[in-house]
RNA sequence: GGACGUAUAGCUCAGCUGGUUAGAGCGUCACAUUGACAUUGUGAAGGUCGGAGGUUCGAGUCCCCCUAUGUCCACCA
């Protein structure tokens, strides 16, 4: 191969890199970890499942980032020898798909799911789904995501539908999962259920009416839907409230709006005496709360709001066929008529509407299936078992399941502080509504014929049985991805040794819908804990903190960045400068920043691989000069920190730790000092190797951020792939003195500058500089240094005295330079004896808190042997601090 | 109503169990520059760590209160 060849290009380019080093990868085969060489020492696993995108549309930013995070964790564990899993996969996401299938099919062809039926519109959205599908797999392959593609699965496929069938039918044998006629959330709009954690509440306006049923009823009530009262079967008053205590018990019957009405008055102490006019119309049928005390007060329901939203025929002659809003009104002029009206009031209220449609929910009584989280059951131990602290045959409910995963830190949620809202939750947590009324999705396991019913995986022998119209839940089958992809309920070895999960890294978002979900089926079918750690990250917002959306305009899209700086660049900036659990703000500026170190990374290697003389692999290496055991031991250094960081799962300190070190100490500084020393022919060759070295070390620390350019770069030594290489160990310490003598060099190098200004000394010109004992240089180390850039200088030891230090440049007169000029004197006198007081203060502040007697007394052994080793140090520093006073 | 965050340089944020002189990136300003890199280098300016109090030899860090701001949960009819 020629030079020219081989000569990498002036600046990096990642369009030229990114593709053609992705399909190298997919070649190799290491994604999937049965082929990963050395495969008889990886005996540990580590497991990511990908929390798996819907098949609505095309991935976001905040999928960039769990890619990013993901994909360092898994490249981080396959570089340590582990058997590193990532399984991808995609969602189905029931509802969310279906809808934004049937808007399509209105807006293009103008017609709804049920002029197409079930399964001419089912093959419309499954088609949809695949071409989504293919959309997601290409930009998870732009972003470099190392995930097994082999093991892809898909929650709406073959086995994740056996599997839910199972897990269906077992849950129902268990009496876990019951049919109930209960008044649940119905979406209007979306035509179907929904669960508890689908709504969500708008605050905004509404009236306030407070009135009576009829002249002659004795308490008024207050409502913000009047509509709804053709349904009341009762009046609640705190039993506490003496304005109403003599009520108690009994009934009126009314005649109210058209409909005849048979109202009991209760006591309840649910009732807050001082809202309203403390008296609370009961509509049992409509209003989740009035059911419950429906159900306590044993009272009758009356349905007066239909599936379409309108007013039935129980709602009485009036109303009958109206819509809700239309009702309203109604009720409130019937109200005014006849003078029933005594206030109205405006007050801001919570409208609870459905997530995905936008729906206003509507709480309506019907025949829905639940699971039952509060039901108790004896846990029954699988061969898979390996949860601890729950026996066999032991009463559980799934309640106590999940809690009890999370407690026991089997489980353990990062931010820890998310346990919290984890626990919370559960403590609030009622009944799962998983029955859905659409199409798309894993149907009911259940078959009816008659008064019949079977619930079973497979569907029932013989003529006439019909399946349950009805579908899961779309988080019924995420519950089980951890294990579903993994084979279950068949126990292959893929289960058996990659189950439990090792983390599990998603947003806060979906911490109820889905995290929590997969402990309780986990714990349930296989008993285990579905992972070990939970790893939530923020959202990314833009740069004012608005969260992205299409309708603000600030959308950033990862492939644009991808394009324009490249996946590594992409990568890292949403890796560094957040921390997980918060939000993160996102610019395009942050993007180019990191673009900028990409190129830097490469244009460091393009220097050290045109410079050396052999490149080869090195795999020690030692320091002859002082610049050279610096490098070596910061190296040294930063490997043990970056890798405590990423076990820690802490990439935001692992990048900037290992940014600071490749920018400036082996770029600016390492390497300028290299240049001079490869100059020096018994410095040359090591020079070259110590290059190498911390090269190849670098680009292995930065794989699972930077995936393509480290690759890319790794190419050159012939050395396979960086995927696989094994991660850098620590060689040697950084020695203190090493360290601080580094650091007195840092400063004379930038008096130097003065120097030449001074004298007028031009960069071109060389300067030779003899000194000894100077300032703090302590070292016994004959130093040789000869900076380009920072002023060309070589130090010489002597045994000149510092004042007697001369500077001559070559091949030009020899000028003597006073040491002052070099390190000013004065100056370093001061600082030092400032930091000699400051030294000493401390010493005699902790020589007195150990002397404390209340702290001796207080304080545990730890904290005083933790003080004690302070004073240790801080003696030595002020020993050592007093020398170079002496010196100077 | 309850719970949980956040508040540190002009901007975006680090700062682990309290420890000596609070850091980075971007931005700003000055200077440099012909072979690794202008997607560069050297340096400078810029912070009473939201406010008040407390614990401590010592507080950005721990405790209490307050202010601003954000999120989640519950939902009052």
């Amino acid at each position: 191969m020629s030079d020219s060849e081989k000569e990498l290009s002036k600046a990096y380019d990642p369009a030229w890199v990114e593709d053609a080093t992705y399909l190298k990868w997919l070649e190799s085969g290491f994604f999937n970890p049965d082929n990963l060489p050395n495969l008889e020492k990886r005996t540990e696993p580590f497991t990511i499942v990908l929390p798996p995108p819907n098949v609505t549309g095309t991935l976001h930013m905040g999928h960039a980032v769990m890619l990013a995070i993901e994909d360092a964790m898994i490249r981080f564990n396959r570089m340590n020898g582990k058997r590193a899993l990532w399984l991808p996969g995609t969602d189905h996401a029931a509802i969310a798909t279906e809808s934004k299938v049937e808007k399509l099919l209105i807006e293009k062809e103008g017609i709804n799911r049920h002029d197409l039926g079930r399964e001419a519109f089912l093959e419309r959205v499954n088609q949809f789904a695949q071409e989504s599908h293919d959309t997601i797999v290409n930009q998870m392959k732009k972003m470099g995501a190392s995930v097994d593609w082999s093991r892809e699965a898909y929650t709406l496929d073959e086995e994740r539908n056996f599997a839910v069938r199972t897990a269906f039918t077992q849950m129902y044998g268990d009496g876990l999962i019951y049919k109930g006629h209960r008044v649940i959330n119905w979406d209007p709009k979306g035509q179907t259920t929904v669960s508890d954690e689908e709504v969500e509440y708008i605050e905004g306006t509404a009236k306030m009416y407070t009135f009576k049923y009829s002249q002659d009823f004795p308490i008024s009530i207050a409502t913000t839907r009047p509509e709804t009262k053709v349904g009341d079967t009762a009046v609640a008053v705190n039993p506490e409230d003496p304005r109403y205590i003599e009520f108690v018990g009994k009934e009126y019957q009314v005649e109210f709006a058209g409909a005849n009405l048979n109202i009991k008055i209760i006591a309840d102490p649910n009732v807050d005496q001082t809202f309203g006019t403390g008296a609370l119309g009961v509509t049992p049928a409509h209003s989740m709360v009035d059911s419950d005390m429906a159900r306590n007060h044993t009272l009758g329901m009356v349905v007066v709001i239909g599936k379409d939203g309108r007013m039935t025929k129980e709602a009485g002659t009036l109303v009958a066929g109206q819509t809700t809003i239309e009702a309203r009104e109604t009720v409130v002029n019937w109200l005014r008529e006849n003078n029933l009206l005594e206030a109205e009031v405006e007050i801001t209220q919570n409208l609870s509407v459905a997530q995905r449609s936008g729906g206003v929910i509507e709480p309506l009584p019907m025949d829905q299936w639940f699971i039952d989280v509060n039901k108790e059951f004896a846990f029954k131990a699988t061969g898979l078992n390996t949860m601890t602290g729950i026996q066999n045959g032991e009463m559980v409910t799934l309640k106590k399941l999940m809690q009890h995963a999370v407690k026991s830190e089997q489980i353990k949620i990062l931010p820890e502080r998310f346990s919290k809202t984890y626990f919370h939750w559960i403590d609030n947590l009622r009944d799962w509504n998983i029955s859905r009324q659409i199409w798309f999705g894993h149907r009911v396991p259940v078959w009816y014929r008659g008064d019949d019913m079977y619930v079973g995986v497979e569907a029932p022998e013989g003529e006439g049985w019909e399946q349950d119209s009805d579908t899961l839940d779309t988080w019924f089958s995420s519950g089980l991805w951890t294990f579903s992809t993994l084979g279950w309920p068949k126990e292959t070895d893929d289960l058996n040794f990659y189950h439990p999960t090792s983390v599990l890294e998603t947003g806060y978002d979906i911490l109820f819908f889905w995290v929590a979900r997969m402990v309780l089926m986990s714990t349930y079918l296989v008993g285990q804990v579905p992972f070990k750690e939970v790893y939530l990250h923020g959202l990314v917002r833009d740069e004012s903190g608005r969260k992205m959306s299409k309708s603000l305009g600030n959308v950033i899209d990862p492939l644009t960045m991808i394009e324009k700086y490249g996946a590594d660049a992409t990568r890292l900036s949403l890796m560094i400068g957040g921390t997980p659990g918060n939000d993160m703000k996102l610019s395009e500026d942050k993007v180019s920043a990191f673009r900028n170190f990409t190129n830097k990374l490469w244009n460091i290697s393009r220097f050290v691989l045109m410079s050396v003389q052999n490149v080869e692999e090195i795999t020690e290496a030692d320091g002859k000069t002082l610049p050279d055991k610096y490098i070596l031991g910061r190296l040294s250094e930063v490997i043990k920190k970056v890798t405590e960081h990423l076990e820690k799962h802490e990439f935001s300190l692992a990048g900037e730790t290992l940014r600071e070190f490749t920018w400036n100490n082996f770029a600016d500084e390492y390497l300028e000092f290299a240049k001079t020393q490869k100059r020096s022919p018994e410095l040359a060759e090591n020079t070259d190797k110590i290059l190498l070295y911390v090269l190849q070390n670098v680009l292995k620390l930065w794989h699972p951020f930077m995936p393509f350019v480290t690759e890319e770069l790794y190419k050159e030594f012939g050395l396979g792939m960086l995927i696989v290489a094994e991660w850098p160990k620590p060689l040697r310490e950084l020695e203190t003195e090493v360290a601080e003598t580094f650091e007195v060099l840092r400063g004379i190098i930038a008096q130097l500058r003065n120097v030449r200004a001074t004298y007028n000394i031009p960069y071109s010109k060389k300067i030779d500089v003899i000194l000894v004992n100077a300032g703090a240089v302590q070292s016994e180390e004959k130093i040789i240094i000869d900076q380009v850039k920072l002023g060309e200088v070589t130090f010489v030891e002597t045994d000149t005295k510092p004042e007697q230090v001369t500077t001559r440049v070559v091949g030009q007169t020899t000028i003597h330079v006073p040491l002052a000029d070099l390190v000013d004197l004065e100056a370093e006198k001061t600082k030092t004896e400032k930091e000699f007081a400051e030294a000493k203060a401390y010493v005699l502040s902790l020589e007195k808190t150990l002397g404390n007697a209340g702290f001796r007394a207080n304080a545990s052994a730890e904290v005083i042997t933790q003080r004690e080793a302070s004073l240790a140090e801080a003696k030595e520093r002020v020993l050592k601090l007093e020398a170079v006073i002496n010196n100077l």
